[in-house]
DNA sequence: TTCCGAAGTAAGTAAGCACTTACTATTTTT
DNA sequence: AAAAATAGTAAGTGCTTACTTACTTCGGAA
């Protein structure tokens, strides 16, 4: 009944839908490792354990790898089902208005994510430097919803005198500013974590205080 | 009397050091946008104004080429020069423990370096994702005296009984986090400012802010 | 059992890459 | 003015790259 599409170790012959998503998930891999243009046809064939014409079998050129790739993952896989659409604790923290909450589960599940996908983390960061069309769609569509939201939040909270007077996205980016610094760090420079060696909720509770303590009243 | 050693413009013969220096400007250029492997040796000799071979008659090979960058740019070009050395008014406000004024000046001199050299932010963030070994030195011995700096004067504080228990090095983190996300959403996503466009001033201003309000007594 | 289409490959190709060689043109030194 | 040193190039080298061609193997439906 279950069709294995996603059966990756597999070795013998496999069904073309299979296969092309198994070039995909290898081609992620090699890509935000080594970058676009520093990862090779033939090292994705090799990967994958197939010879390269396979690879362009299923995608017409490497650009179309690399655009199935963000298209994927930009649109299937969860990266455009935002925090607040699932998070049940989130969702009644908001309604209660209980601040610590609301950005302990916000941080929270962010740090999650981000560690959880460094692979694609690195590939963002690398098509945001390498100027891909589709990066900057998804950065602005995604990161815009974010900042509606928490600013949005923020907003009310001023409104109901519980925040202080101060532009709810500067406030937002201070906030984004911690949590994906922080992963930034984890994920490309102090990958030992020589400079600071936290868990992610000491990091998510450290940073939500700040936050609060930052823009209350 | 004045050798015009960076003369840029100058179409025909040059001295040594001077071809040198124009043909590293040129790389940085490049490399920046284009990033490591993106960029040909080819490219930057023809944008230098020179063929090929001139570029290896000054630097051993390509990675030499790029070590020779962050060497100029980490040693010479005052990315080493650190906030607090020549800063006065800096200096004078850590004496007098005037808490504001510290982390402003800190965070002003930070996004107005960031914003004066886009090119360099750039290529940092090129080779800690292409996993240039320079580029893990440099970076190491620059955010690690960071961290050390602004983190002793946390725990000073702390002692002073100015700030609450806070782990110093959490709180240099959200700090960064702010100044360094602003700066690359600057720079990579948001070029247009279209998600937030304030000043170098008034982002400093209310970076210090919540960072100072989160972490006060 | 045959036979067709899909999965797979070995061995290319032309262009591009970092880097070299063997040379010429222009200063600078003697 | 001759010699030495420096700035410069055109035209390569061998290797790697993205991508193709012409072919073989296999699974499953008739």
């Amino acid at each position: 009944m279950i069709k294995e599409l996603f059966n990756c170790d597999h070795v013998g012959r496999m069904k073309g839908g299979a296969r092309r998503e198994q070039i995909l998930q290898t081609a992620v891999n090699l890509f935000s490792q080594r970058g676009f243009k520093g990862t090779t046809t033939k090292e994705i064939a090799r990967a994958a354990g197939v010879s390269e014409a396979m690879v362009f079998r299923h995608f017409e050129n490497k650009d179309a790898l690399y655009g199935a790739i963000l298209e994927t993952k930009g649109c299937r896989d969860g990266v455009h089902r935002f925090p607040w659409e699932e998070n049940a604790v989130l969702q009644s923290a908001i309604e209660q208005k209980d601040d610590f909450t609301v950005f302990y589960n916000i941080a929270f599940d962010a740090l999650n994510k981000h560690q959880s996908d460094v692979g694609f983390m690195r590939l963002l960061f690398y098509s945001a430097l390498e100027e891909h069309e589709l990066a900057d769609r998804f950065f602005h569509e995604f990161i815009e919803r974010i900042y509606g939201f928490i600013g949005g939040y923020i907003e009310q909270r001023q409104r109901d005198g519980a925040f202080r007077n101060i532009n709810p996205r500067i406030a937002v980016r201070a906030f984004l500013g911690m949590l994906i610094h922080h992963s930034l760090n984890n994920i490309l420079w102090d990958k030992g974590r020589t400079i600071l060696d936290i868990s992610t909720e000491e990091a998510a509770k450290n940073f939500a205080e700040v936050l609060l303590d930052g823009i209350k009243s």
